[in-house]
Order: structure tokens, then sequence, then C-alpha cells
DNA sequence: AACGTGTCAACTGTCGACAGTTGGCAGTTT
DNA sequence: AAACTGCCAACTGTCGACAGTTGACACGTT
């Protein structure tokens, strides 16, 4: 049975984590407004760890603040995503750099076995999920080992899914970012790092365009 | 003429603003906790606004949170400064590579001013002090125009701000500094954004390496 | 009919109080 | 003396209620 009260994890935070799902699923669409009372009422909690939670993601990006007006689910122009694109180009660069200069044995076979399960998927006829994108990312983060760019591109990263729309079915936009993940772990192997950020630069162009077509549709 | 934000701050507000104050400057030295009721008597506010200004300042780095326990004043390793200037300079080298591609006349003029305004304070014989410091890397994020990496960077100095121990007080370091904005300067001046991110790169490396020498004294 | 004005419900901002947890201290045991 | 146990004060986590602000609607005026 549930104790009295929750022990592990405190009342705002689980309210961060039903509320980022919420949000990252469209479950709170973009341009809503989030009600306190309504929302704390539906999670069974106070007004007061709500608040909390609401001000946490709103410092993620995922929530834009308006005094006396409340919280609302931001949706972006696309001026918005250039400019998210730029930040997400930076950091992840820097990233394609670091790993590829302190990549291990470990870290190559890891990010081979990612790109492997992303073909065997597409071969198999299935799309090439967006997990698997998710998961290539966060594999050469970890390679990079510098925690603190980790940690900002996770907050990019959530930013841009909250942003992408119809990103998922487009066949020749899929295989062509397999294509630059396996250039970008050849360079690594290599630790090539200029090629490592030339290839990851290249690629989030092609990805933050695909996105700009994707929105405007 | 009220504009449509009200001239009255929340609470919250400004204790963000009198507790990043208090922090940067050390008046809350580093690895103190913060008590709630007691910080809140004095700021005169009551717990619930200052838990959301401490649970702010906790997103931006200045604050770490600990169950059950409040929240500190973080005080940094070497490794931790290692990895903060790996993301500084991630950002600040592409900032670099955007203001060389993107700056006008106007930036130029005033990136020009504020380098000439350090060598006069220097040749009066006052040091080189922080605040043009901070003031030159906050005109060069502003001829970048990304807004979303400008305001990545901002927090991340404000980080470094919470370590810099006695940073400002050594005129070899002074020197090289104000070198290199001069050369990046030029860099941005010519459009030449490789050489923009590679002296900056550089520069970086170099306030990285004082701060540590500076650290484990 | 269009425009300005007064009123109001809804919601956010804020407060004081209660409940649960933590780390430390005194007392006891080996 | 060292280690264990039980208690306690201090603090954080949470709640319900009050006060101030906002946007909208209805009403009256030109």
């Amino acid at each position: 049975m549930t104790p009295p009260t929750p022990l592990h994890l405190s009342l705002a935070g689980q309210a961060v984590d039903v509320l980022r799902e919420q949000v990252l699923t469209g479950e709170i669409p973009p341009g809503s407004r989030v009600n306190e009372v309504e929302v704390a009422q539906k999670l069974g909690i106070s007004r007061g760890p709500l608040r909390e939670a609401i001000r946490h993601l709103a410092s993620e990006g995922l929530l834009t603040l308006v005094p006396h007006r409340g919280a609302f689910v931001p949706d972006a122009s696309p001026e918005d995503v250039r400019a998210l694109f730029e930040l997400r180009t930076a950091l992840e660069c820097a990233a394609a750099e670091l790993a590829a200069s302190r990549r291990t044995d470990v870290d190559l076979v890891r990010l081979q076995e990612v790109c492997a399960e992303s073909r065997r998927n597409y071969k198999a006829g299935q799309p090439f999920p967006y997990r698997l994108d998710l998961a290539f990312h966060r594999t050469l983060l970890d390679a990079a080992r510098s925690p603190y760019i980790s940690e900002q591109v996770q907050l990019v990263q959530q930013r841009v899914v909250l942003l992408r729309s119809a990103l998922a079915d487009d066949p020749p936009h899929q295989h062509a970012s397999m294509d630059d993940h396996d250039e970008l772990v050849r360079a690594i192997a290599d630790g090539d790092a200029a090629k490592a950020s030339e290839v990851m630069r290249r690629h989030l162009s092609r990805v933050c365009a695909q996105m700009l077509t994707s929105l405007t549709h």
C-alpha cells in the first residue's frame, strides 16, 4: 500500500513527470493554458507543488509563463525553430568533436549497435522510429563525456520534440538520417573530430529543414 | 501608459533577483545552506514565493537542491570547471562564428568601443575590470543574433562568475585577454567565421586554465 | 451601430499552519 | 571507549484559504 506520503519523490517531482509527458505527447496541446486549480485537482495535489512543477517546466522551455495569466504551452514559429537549431547545432557539434577524441571501444560498439538496429527496423518495413534517433544521439552524448553539454542537449531535444509535428513518416528523410548516423560513427571511430563536427552540422541542418517544411504544411 | 506587464514584479521575481545577487557576490558563501524560514523573514515574504525563487535559481545552476535537506550554494571542483568550460566553449565558439557571418557595421563599432575602453582603463593603471570582459562577450552575443544561444551563454557565464575566485588581478592574463578580444574583433570584421571560432576557443582555454590555477591556490 | 464604462467571475499570487522527514544528541549497552 | 538505540528539535513538504489582478460581458451613451 501507498504510505500516507510518497517517500521517494516529492509531489512536485511527480507532477513534473506527469505534466512533461502530457505536454510532449500533445495531450495538452500547444497554445492551451494550464489551469492551476483544475490540474491540481486532477493530479490530486494542492496548488503549491503544482506551481513549483509548472515553474520547473517553464525553466525547461516546455511552458511559458505570463504574469497573472498563467502558463501556456508554446507553439513555435519558423523563426523559433531556426534559432533553436542553432543552439542544438552548437551543442551537438561540440559533443561530436569530443566523442571523436574521447570515445572508447565500448562507445563505438554501442553506437554501431544503435545504427544496426535502425537498419534492421527499416529493412523489415518498419519506419525508423524516433525512439532510435533519440537513442543514437544520447549514446553519442555519453561518449562525449561532458556532463554539462549532455544536460543541455537533453533539454534542447525536449523542446525539439515539442515542436516536431509530422516529422516521423518521411522515408527519404529517414534514410538520409541513417546514412548521416553511419558516417558520424565512422568519423568518431577514426577519431576525426573536425569531420564528426561537420557531419553533425550537415545532419542537423537537414533535420531542421525537414521540420520547417513539415511545419508550414 | 502602464505596460502589459505590471509595475510590480511578483514577490518570487524580486526574491530571485535579491538571492541571485547575494549568491553571485558571495554574500551567501559557497557550501552554505539557504534556510527557508530565515530568508523568508529577512525578505519579508512567505515561504511560498521564496521556494519558487529557490527552485528557479536551482534551474540556473546557482543552487543545488537536496531532498528534505534544502538548497545549497554549490562549490566547484576542478572537474566541474573543466566540464562547464566545455559547454561555454561550445556555445561561445558558435556565437563567434555566427557573429562573424552576421555582424553589421554597428556591431563592429560597439565591439571596437568595448575593446578601446578596456585599453584606456588598462593604460591608466587601472586593472581590466571583469565588468568590461562581460560587456565584450555580451556585445559579441548580440552580434550573433541567436536568442537561444545568447540565453544559454548568459546562464553559463553566471555559473562561471559563481566560481571565479581571484581571477581578477593577474596583469599578464588581463593583457592576453585584451589581445584575444582584439583578434576576435578583427576576425569578425573580416567575416572569418572559422578564425573567430578558433580564437574564441583559444581565449576560453586560457581563461579556463587561469581559473584552474587560481582555484588550487 | 460603435464606443466607452462599470461590474463580475475566474484565476493567479500570497499567506499562515500542519504533517512528515532528517540529522544530531543523550542515554544505554557491550 | 565505541557502538547502538531512541528521542527531539529544526527544517522541508504540503495544504487550504484569502487577497489582488485580469479579461470578458452587459449596460448605457453618442
